[in-house]
DNA sequence: GTGCTCAAGTTAACACCGTTATATTTGTGT
DNA sequence: ACACAAATATAACGGTGTTAACTTGAGCAC
């Protein structure tokens, strides 16, 4: 009969509603503090019934956290349209840093949280399903058009450089909390895009021949679109 | 008598054997894996003996963080000593660094932990407890000495650049786990120090005067060719 | 229909956690 | 010697992740 794939559906079905009712709670409360009866009331099932799907909770968040590896790259990708290797890596940190913003939440499950000893279920290294190693085709690809300074013979160090930098900007801001957990923070945070661009210059300073930052340059006056300046009549200090 | 501060001072000499006894294991295991009883059980107390020398186990991570965050500035303020703006926001920036790669444990409970409400017990703003407030006075400094971009209107974005940039390459590192965790990542992860120079490099680039770049270079030149002369006050460590 | 199987889901329980209420020891002042 | 206060210990509470043992109900052979 067919039964046993229907139930093999609704199985399925009510293993991604675990899912994603685990992902709201924990991206809005935090891993530590969602207990496994909260999400197991979530979806109107005892605590139990969950580990007939997960093994435990460690590996519900690694389920949740592939997802969004998988999300992650697939934004990512959307630049790979761009023909010119330095505007294409230049989209590429942009985009890096505008997902960790608008996803913080996941974000901080994907980097900010210790994944217990359990990879994410993603092939590492290959660059359609994670963000460093599409990173690394960035460099690599600006490399081979020449757009690399010539002193730095190491891309992979290149690329970590952008790697870390952007995860510094994105990860403090995810880390300060965007709003109602407020933090204090005494730091009077500028506007993070504006670091992002700030941040993007230096990098491209340090790494991309003066050629390629012309092209750089380049291509935002001809979209005319202007390096974004800070509102200097507004900021104190 | 006496003995009333004799009792004191057993109880301070206690209370900080019970901050060294949990930072090291808050720092080896992290703050989660470590049970108040375990703490106790390191110095030879019951778990309840605690609470009677701190509120809850967050206001026991805050006592030390609190220290952690004083040793942290008094590192930095090591550079103070330098009479260069550029030089002295240079050295700064690897200060910082070097704090997080040297003390990892440190600086993942600082800047990696979420510290429940409780701000820690220093002076925010206050440049000699508060290592934000630091590089914002060495931001302040080198604009003050005219070193900074004149198209950088704001030090305090500047300041977040250097921030962010350095907690990047350093969180970056310091999740990735030193050693026993191995961590797994398949990230074959260049010498940090590298990673640093070519973040300032690029921080540098992007922030500063070709006339206060030529004055570090020169300062590097200086320093491997005649390497003997430096004065009688140089900052080690 | 009557049993049988077996998996999904439940209830009950375990060991452990942070924390508190209560008891007990210990040292000091008079 | 005795009372008092502080320091510490014992016992317990509610909550956690997780496991063991039981219940239930759909599918299927006869």
């Amino acid at each position: 009969m067919g039964s046993h794939e229907r139930r093999e559906r609704e199985r399925a079905e009510l293993r991604n509603r675990i899912i994603a009712a685990a992902r709201e709670l924990f991206a809005s409360r935090g891993v530590e503090a969602v207990t496994m009866r909260a999400v197991a009331d979530r979806v109107e099932y005892t605590a139990t019934a969950l580990y007939s799907h997960f093994a435990d909770k460690n590996a519900l968040l690694h389920a949740i956290v592939t997802e969004d590896f998988l999300l992650f790259a697939k934004q990512l990708l959307a630049v790979e349209a761009i023909p010119e290797p330095v505007l294409r890596l230049h989209a590429a940190a942009h985009a890096f840093a505008r997902f960790g913003l608008e996803h913080p939440n996941h974000y901080r499950l994907m980097f900010m949280t210790p994944l217990a000893d359990i990879e994410p279920g993603i092939r590492r290294g290959a660059y359609a399903e994670d963000a460093y190693a599409f990173l690394q085709k960035m460099v690599a690809d600006a490399k081979q058009a020449g757009d690399l300074l010539p002193h730095l013979s190491d891309p992979e160090l290149v690329c970590q450089l952008y790697f870390t930098t952007l995860h510094g900007i994105v990860s403090m801001h995810v880390a300060m909390g965007t709003a109602e957990t407020a933090k204090a923070s005494w730091i009077e945070w500028r506007p993070v895009e504006l670091l992002v661009d700030l941040a993007c210059d230096g990098l491209f300073a340090a790494t991309v021949t003066t050629k390629a930052q012309e092209t750089l340059r380049a291509h935002r006056r001809a979209k005319s679109v202007q390096p974004r300046k800070s509102p200097t009549t507004k900021v104190r200090r």
